[in-house]
DNA sequence: CAACCATATTACTAGTCAGCAATCTACGAG
DNA sequence: CTCGTAGATTGCTGACTAGTAATATGGTTG
């Protein structure tokens, strides 16, 4: 719909770049999905995701330095929520795309 | 919009973020913005990037592998054009998700 | 056929990064 | 203050990959 009014300097496909990146980590994919029902302090996303802390705590600093997520401390300890849902956006036309190539994948082999 | 029908599994995240991934390369995201005005080949995708030739080359594979654009040959030339327009409704999203992140940080600035 | 051209592939190097273990920091409880 | 806990940070290693030069492939021309 909305054409962005940013010019494509290489700078900034170079932040755009960036941006896809975080998003192209399997462990990144997995920890914003589990924020998808709401608020999640560290060691519950450790729990849900199955990863190692220190690895969590990092992906978590990737996620918050680009903007995926925003940051809440209580105490001992740091609740993470997602910053708004244009990550779902993003999840969701890849995943039509998927389905799309595996559609037509299976029409190819249904030949 | 549309929420994916997929169930996310481990095997399906390998494969958004795969995906993804495809898109975290400043090379690639060039790439498919030259493909933007139309059909190319190889070596007009050379030129206008201002890429080697073996690196265009490869990273087309990456692309067309993952979906992103379709091949057409003619003769001794490879043409490339987007396979849909998808990628530009997710790189729109991420410029948007930019867009609000500098003027965010420009608001902070200004106080 | 041989020479030539566009594209693909291969082999290599340098840089990046996920994962992990160990350590550090900050906070709260007793 | 001391101890314990949550989270962040650091150092390391193994895996991956972008870029490049050299070469291979496949098609076209003479």
């Amino acid at each position: 719909m909305s054409v962005s009014k940013l010019s494509l300097t290489p700078e900034v496909v170079a932040l755009v770049a960036e941006r896809f990146k975080a998003l192209a980590e399997p462990a990144r994919l997995t920890i914003l999905n589990c924020l998808r029902s709401g608020e999640l302090s560290v060691s519950e996303l450790v729990d849900e995701s199955g990863l190692g802390q220190a690895n969590v705590s990092k992906h978590l600093q990737v996620l918050h330095n680009l903007g995926f997520v925003r940051r809440r401390k209580d105490g001992l300890f740091v609740y993470y929520v997602l910053a708004d849902k244009s990550v779902f956006q993003l999840c969701d036309v890849m995943c039509g795309r998927l389905e799309a190539e595996m559609k037509a994948r299976r029409k190819l082999l249904a030949v």
